[in-house]
DNA sequence: AACACAGTTGACTAATCAGTCAAGATTGAT
DNA sequence: ATCAATCTTGACTGATTAGTCAACTGTGTT
């Protein structure tokens, strides 16, 4: 994460790291990689910038430690699947907890999305590792709550890609929502979970 | 759009200025706006970086044409939607259309993604004037046909963002399907239209 | 109080990159 | 073939920015 790999941290290094995560998350999650300037972050987090380098390497160190923060807490959610449970409610609880991890932690969502657009550059690796297990495990288990008709027979790896992309876009692509309903509306996630909930209620029912 | 505003454009003036927005539209989707540079954009269209200003006055002027292009396009398949057909063929053929787009224009989705994300700066004014209004306008016959009996009543915003969301996911977050379904399939939009179309039918379905 | 170490910074460097310019090459209409 | 307009480029400039460094200050432990 930073330069040490000796263990106990101080009360000012602590303090600093996280005013600087915070700062750079902040910074990242607006404008891109390439679009964030270290000065930014420095002045974001109340430091100067050859401080901030005294805590971290470089500009990348910084994303990289964001990021493998961040892969952990994606997982979670589809982790807590149950194959034991009830298909609907389980499946029902994943939309809702993963929408509201959009809700809580729409800079992490956005900062992962700027990713993947662009690519996926930098978590290539935790994509086709660490995701493409889990996510072939859940789909297992999802096709067999579909085979005991539990649920609707769909594709599996459909619908949970579905389940992200309704649940992420009210993070991501929250400025088109704003925008578009401006005035109207001011939280982006007015109705989303009671319409998100409704419409896979209708899409489960076999 | 680019130097001039007398008429006539010469045969090269055609042939550069494509391949300069061809180009561009490579790498303005590939690394965002901030991340992508002239000479890239330049050696990409087989010229040198002062041809290439040549052509364009800047950086932004590049960018803008791109984006002003685009907006034209992205508003089609909403401008087709009939308020006197049948609400369900409207709207599948909707979708239809959102995923066809998605799936034959991804360049240009990832372009308006990665500006969606990163807050919409370069076309806020396009959000809330002439999408706005024609989402509105959208909405409203969507509403019509719920109060029919047509369709499921939902909120008719919802459901267009829904369709956003999922249509727009298989471009967007397409390297996240081809690494998350790596070796397993190799067109990420395989199955996509059919399981779209299948939930959807479920989602309006009274 | 003294000392070692943690923390901080102004002033730098080197690299990258958007954009300029003046001079030269190409094109096509006559 | 001539010539004016169009097109092209090597060699610049100035701005921005990641990262360095040597010198300085603050902290807490004895």
């Amino acid at each position: 994460m930073e330069r040490s790999n000796k263990k106990p941290l101080t009360r000012i290094q602590k303090h600093n790291i996280s005013a600087i995560l915070n700062a750079a998350l902040e910074v990242f999650s607006a404008h891109g990689f390439r679009g964030s300037t270290l000065d930014q972050i420095a002045n974001k987090a109340g430091l100067s910038k050859p401080n901030l380098l005294y805590y971290f390497n470089g500009k990348e160190a910084i994303h990289v430690a964001l990021l493998s923060d961040l892969l952990d807490t994606w997982l979670d959610p589809l982790w807590a699947l149950n194959p034991n449970g009830n298909a609907r409610d389980e499946l029902l609880a994943y939309i809702r907890r993963k929408l509201e991890l959009s809700r809580n932690f729409p800079r992490e969502s956005r900062l992962f999305a700027n990713e993947i657009v662009q690519g996926a550059p930098r978590i290539e690796n935790f994509l086709k590792g660490e995701l493409r297990i889990l996510v072939d495990e859940k789909a297992t288990v999802i096709s067999q709550w579909m085979d005991a008709g539990q649920i609707a027979k769909l594709d599996p790896y459909h619908l949970i890609f579905s389940i992200w992309a309704l649940t992420q876009h009210y993070s991501d692509f929250e400025a088109q929502i704003r925008l578009v309903r401006a005035g109207k509306v001011t939280d982006p996630y007015d109705g989303a979970q009671s319409f998100v909930e409704t419409i896979f209620d209708k899409i489960l029912s076999p």
